[in-house]
DNA sequence: AGAATTACCTGAGCGC
DNA sequence: TGCGCTCAGGTAATTC
């Protein structure tokens, strides 16, 4: 499941593959992922250069000149480039082919991923518009925090994994960034201190560097991202104990999304 | 407006 | 071996 990390680190490897190359056909093979597949890309793509590959949030840009694909890997989605044209195997739903043979190829067993176009400004596009801040960018502190979750009663994991507070924070690193900075995830988000806010803020962004950071150390030069080695604190250990403290730690359902937390580290 | 719920999808892991 | 069940989870859409 990429998180942001692994969708930074597929744009970083795909970005020196696919910048100056035309696109000279496009093959989708299923109508639709979560959401449809737009059917004019194998008419508008042709022809078109790419000029870079950008992300917001968990969402890939490709400038291709004329317009801008819009990527989103879901659940289980992955992007891979191919030196060379290969026969399509199981859940290999759209290839954007290249001059000179090699080809763009999207993988998605649960079809949980998008692919969008548009000819305006992405970041207008409806799927883009209402994001917040991007997390590694100075726009995103704790004095944002502060003030967009005065009136929200939601427990505060739920609230940082909504796209509109902060872009690209997935269940992971939200577990992750709340064991780190003390808070436990069903507090009421209003309930934040101005510090503990701070404290968020920054515990969010050292998880997702990090992990970026240990990623492209470990896996940029493969020709898959998967998850990155980084020894998750809380996430999926449920059941065993806390790494600071040696207490037991809870696991707990918020929003339907499995929360692991120690209930002595986080108040 | 904010919160809660549903829909989308398939592989993995489980009990029987 | 295989059947049926549950779970995993991002986010748009829908409902309250």
């Amino acid at each position: 499941m990429p998180e942001l990390p692994e969708v930074e680190l597929t744009r970083r490897r795909l970005e020196p593959e696919l910048v100056g190359k035309m696109i000279e056909r496009v093959e989708a093979r299923v109508p639709k992922l979560r959401l449809p597949i737009p059917a004019e890309l194998a008419e508008v793509l042709p022809g078109q250069t790419i000029r870079s590959v950008g992300r917001r949030g968990k969402y890939l840009l490709f400038d291709c000149e004329t317009g801008w694909l819009i990527v989103h890997l879901g659940m289980t989605g992955f992007l891979r480039f191919l030196p060379q044209a290969a026969p399509p195997g199981k859940h290999d739903h759209l290839d954007i082919c290249l001059e000179g043979g090699s080809l763009l190829r999207f993988h998605d067993p649960r079809k949980f991923g998008t692919v969008a176009w548009t000819t305006d400004d992405p970041a207008k596009h409806p799927l883009l518009a209402g994001i917040g801040p991007e997390p590694l960018t100075p726009a995103f502190d704790g004095a944002y925090l502060f003030r967009v979750s005065r009136s929200r009663r939601v427990a505060v994991k739920q609230f940082i994994m909504d796209g509109a507070t902060v872009a690209g924070v997935g269940n992971i690193y939200a577990n992750e960034a709340l064991f780190r900075a003390g808070i436990r995830p069903d507090r009421p988000a209003a309930a934040l201190t101005l510090t503990e806010c701070g404290e968020l803020a920054r515990t969010i962004r050292a998880v997702l560097e990090e992990s970026i950071d240990q990623g492209s150390t470990y896996r940029v030069a493969e020709a898959t991202v998967a998850y990155h080695p980084l020894a998750f604190a809380v996430y999926g250990r449920g059941k065993e104990r806390c790494t600071r403290c040696n207490g037991s730690l809870e696991e707990i359902r918020l929003g339907n999304r499995s929360t692991v937390f120690c209930p002595r580290c986080q108040r």
